[in-house]
DNA sequence: AAACAAATACTATCTAGCTCGTATTATCTT
DNA sequence: AAGATAATACGAGCTAGATAGTATTTGTTT
């Protein structure tokens, strides 16, 4: 069978893990606190969310007292590039320059973004082209 | 409830919009053949996938004799923007420079993609900065 | 107009993700 | 050790997307 969704995160998920990110480590009461403050969420909730993470591989837990403390399993950025990466794929047809281009097109990029933006390129030339 | 999943769209329906967009105008029978070049599919799934994408306004049909005659209700471009808008506010959140430099950092440009980035980026900068 | 074939309509199943309630267990307090 | 409390375990329901089988409709052909 096919990966049903675009993503092999749903946002909910998605919303957790970045608790998790931020915060280093967590338990299901911290994240649920963390979500509360956006919206209702039952205790259980968060726990099931934080277990199916876990399972896929994004978080790791170890058992403190009779408590679970969540911690990522791998780097955010390369979670957030798997992420990208689908998107790319199934959206854009792997066209990272078809996808740079909606970006820049239709987004604001201030001042500074685009200075950024324009010597990480050039960094690449000269990795490339290192004459 | 919220939205359940990161896109609006699911993998099988981002395929056949994309069969739709290449096409023009596209029937069911159309719209399996190209699929069924990669894998198995009925052509009743196929049906389903098409009516969902009609009814959430990415498709419109008209009937022509007995058949459905299948298009694109919106611009692809505008598609992919608000799918990749999505990822960058929930898996980004929101920082197009951040999701830019994943980019760029893990996506083989070739030279020709980089200048074109570049002279891209460049022309922002004069519209913003008319100096 | 009767038969045929192509297309759709209808219905149903399965999985993943979201949500949560109730039951149980385990630690801590006194 | 009994009781209180905090946390988990277990199980269940719901929706969306994917998939497809069967029944029915509707053009078309003769």
């Amino acid at each position: 069978m096919r990966s049903k969704s675009l993503t092999p995160l749903g946002e909910t998920e998605m919303e957790v893990l970045h608790h998790v990110w931020q915060l280093g480590e967590a338990t299901v009461a911290d994240i649920q606190a963390r979500l509360l403050a956006e919206r209702e969420v039952a205790y259980t909730t968060v726990m099931t969310v934080l277990r199916n993470l876990a399972n896929k591989g994004y978080l790791h837990f170890e058992k403190e007292g009779k408590t679970y403390v969540y911690a990522a399993a791998r780097p955010p950025s390369e979670v957030q590039h798997e992420l990208l990466s689908g998107l790319l794929d199934k959206v854009f047809h792997g066209s990272a320059s078809a996808l740079l281009q909606t970006l820049v097109q239709h987004e604001t990029l201030s001042a500074e973004e685009r200075a950024d933006l324009l010597s990480l390129i050039q960094d690449l030339e000269a990795d490339d082209d290192p004459a």
